[in-house]
DNA sequence: TCTGGGGTCCTAGGACCC
DNA sequence: TCTGGGGTCCTAGGACCC
C-alpha cells in the first residue's frame, strides 16, 4: 500500500483468532459451496454432448449474457455482454446459446441444496447456486479431504460440479472459494485457515474481488492506495466506518478473522415482492401496457400468496429505454396504500391499473414496466378489521386458493385474468429456451 | 432492430411528537 | 433580546449481492 494522508493503518496487533475466542466453545468455521457456472452446468446436464464445449446462457428477454462455461470465458466472452453485440463472436466459435430456464435451474438447485444439507449441521441457502455451511466444532477434521468428499458426492448425485471454500468468517470462506477456482492445483477445494502465509495470499487478491466490495468502493479505495485484500485488512475499522460505512468496516473485521456476519438458517420474511420485465418489442399502445402490468401484478400476487403474505403498499413503474439516444427518456412510478392488506389478485389488479393510468403518457415507446408490493405482513397475524364483518376475506382466500391450485397442478397460465390479454409482443423473448426437463412431464427426456 | 431481474441493508434529512 | 432536546417514523437514495 502506498503511503497517503487519508488512510491510516491501525496500530493494533491483528488478532490471529477472534478476541473473544476463549468465551466461545469452538472457533467459528464457515464453508461456502458454489456451483460452477451454474446455469451453463444445468444446460449441460441434459445436453452432455456440450461437455467440454463453450456454452452461454442469456438473461430474460435474451438481452445479455449472464452465465458462461469455462470454455466460453476462455474465448473472451464477457459477463453482461449484450447478446446482439456478441452474436458474431458466439457464432464464430460455435458457442451453444440458451435462453434462461429458471424452472430447470430452480429444480436442480433444490437437489444440490438437499445433498449439501447432509454434510453440515446447519446450512444457509444463500442464492440459487450458493450455500453457506456451518462447520463450527469441526476443528479436528481434515477439511480439505471433507471438502473433496462434498464436491465429489454432489457432482455424482446431482450432476452439478461445485467448489468449496472454508474460513473463520463468511468473507474469508468466500475468498477461499474464489481462490480454490483460480489457483491451479487446488481443484475447487481450499481451507483458508490451513494457509501458511495468509498475508501473502491476501496480497494477491484485488480489493474489488472481496465479497461486499463493489465497483464504487473499489474505485474509491484504490484512489486512496488500498489495492488488495491485505491492504484493506490493515485498515483501521473505525476509520473505514467513518469514511465509508459500517458494512465495509465489518468486512475489514471479517478479513481479520473476526466473524461479524452470522449464518442465517431460516429465511426472514420477505420485505418486498417485485415483478418487472423488459418487453419483447417496444410497447406504444395503452392496451398492451395494461395487459402487461396486469400480468406482472398477477405473478407478484402469486408470489405473495405462496409465502402467506399480504401487501399494504403497491407501486407501478414504467420506463422507456435508457439506451435510446433518439427519443427522450421517460420513467415514472406511482405508489398507493391499500385500504386493508391483501393478496387478492383482483383487488391488486384493480389498483395497479388505476396507478398505471396516472403515469402512462401516450407517445412514448416503452421498454419496461413492473409492479412492486411492499409493507408486507404475514397472513397469520393479520390485524382483524373491526368494521369489516362480511365474509369477503374468506371468499377471497377460497377463490385464490382454487386459482393457485389449478395453475400449479395443470401448469401456469391455465387460468388467467382477462386483463392479461392473450399473446402480445410485449411478452419476453425466450427463443432459445431448453425444455423444462425436470418439472414438466411433457418435457421429459426420451431415450430411443 | 437488439442492453436482466430481484432482492437487501444503511444513512441522511425532514416531519412530527412530547 | 430570547427560539430546547430527545425521540420516532418515513422516504429517497446509494451502496451491495446473486
Amino acid at each position: 500500500m502506498s503511503a497517503n494522508q487519508h488512510i491510516t493503518r491501525s496500530d493494533r496487533p491483528l488478532p490471529s483468532t477472534p478476541s473473544n475466542a476463549s468465551e466461545v466453545a469452538a472457533d467459528k468455521r464457515f464453508g461456502i459451496v458454489d456451483c460452477n457456472n451454474f446455469y451453463a452446468s444445468c444446460e449441460r446436464m441434459f445436453a452432455p454432448h456440450l461437455i467440454g464445449k463453450p456454452v452461454v446462457v442469456l438473461s430474460n428477454n435474451d438481452g445479455c449474457i449472464i452465465a458462461r462455461s469455462n470454455e466460453a470465458k476462455a474465448l473472451g466472452i464477457g459477463m453482461g455482454m449484450a447478446y446482439f453485440k456478441s452474436k458474431q463472436l458466439l457464432k464464430k466459435h460455435d458457442v451453444a446459446v440458451f435462453s434462461s430456464n429458471y424452472a430447470l435451474y430452480g429444480d436442480l438447485s433444490n437437489r444440490v441444496m438437499t445433498v449439501l444439507a447432509t454434510f453440515a449441521p446447519r446450512i444457509e441457502v444463500y442464492s440459487i447456486d450458493e450455500a453457506f455451511l456451518d462447520f463450527q466444532g469441526f476443528d479436528r477434521w481434515d477439511l480439505d479431504r471433507y471438502g473433496r468428499e462434498i464436491c465429489d458426492t454432489t457432482q455424482q448425485w446431482t450432476g452439478i460440479p461445485v467448489s468449496i471454500g472454508f474460513g473463520a468468517t463468511k468473507t474469508l470462506a468466500k475468498l477461499a472459494n474464489r481462490l480454490s477456482k483460480k489457483t491451479p492445483g487446488m481443484d475447487g477445494v481450499f481451507d483458508f485457515s490451513s494457509c501458511e502465509n495468509p498475508d501473502a495470499l491476501l496480497s494477491t487478491v484485488a480489493v474489488g474481488d472481496i465479497w461486499g466490495v463493489g465497483r464504487r468502493w473499489a474505485d474509491r479505495l484504490q484512489k486512496e492506495g488500498v489495492n488488495t485484500a491485505f491492504d484493506l485488512q490493515q485498515c483501521d475499522p473505525a476509520m473505514i466506518k467513518q469514511r465509508f460505512n459500517v458494512v465495509l468496516a465489518r468486512t475489514v473485521q471479517e478479513l481479520r478473522g473476526v466473524s461479524c456476519i452470522e449464518l442465517e438458517e431460516v429465511q426472514a420474511d420477505r420485505q418486498q415482492v417485485l415483478c418487472s420485465r423488459s418487453f419483447g418489442v417496444r410497447v406504444t399502445d395503452f392496451k398492451d401496457m395494461r395487459h402487461s402490468v396486469t400480468h406482472f401484478m398477477t405473478r407478484a400476487a402469486e408470489k405473495l400468496r405462496k409465502q402467506n403474505l399480504l401487501a399494504n403498499v403497491l407501486s407501478v413503474h414504467v420506463s422507456t429505454s435508457p439506451f435510446d439516444d433518439n427519443n427522450e427518456y421517460y420513467s415514472n412510478s406511482c405508489t398507493s396504500r391499500l385500504v386493508a392488506p391483501t393478496n387478492d389478485s383482483r383487488e391488486l389488479i384493480r389498483l395497479a391499473q388505476r396507478l398505471l393510468k396516472s403515469i402512462y403518457v401516450a407517445g412514448h415507446s416503452y421498454q419496461r414496466a413492473g409492479v412492486m408490493l411492499s409493507d408486507l405482513v404475514s397472513q397469520r397475524n393479520l390485524q382483524q378489521d373491526l368494521f369489516n364483518q362480511d365474509d369477503g376475506v374468506e371468499r377471497s382466500d377460497a377463490l385464490m386458493t382454487v386459482l393457485d391450485t389449478i395453475n400449479s397442478q395443470m401448469g401456469n397460465g391455465t387460468l388467467s385474468f382477462a386483463g392479461e390479454g392473450f399473446g402480445g409482443g410485449w411478452r419476453m423473448k425466450q427463443l432459445l429456451r431448453s425444455p423444462r426437463y425436470t418439472t414438466r412431464v411433457s418435457d421429459l427426456k426420451t431415450v430411443s
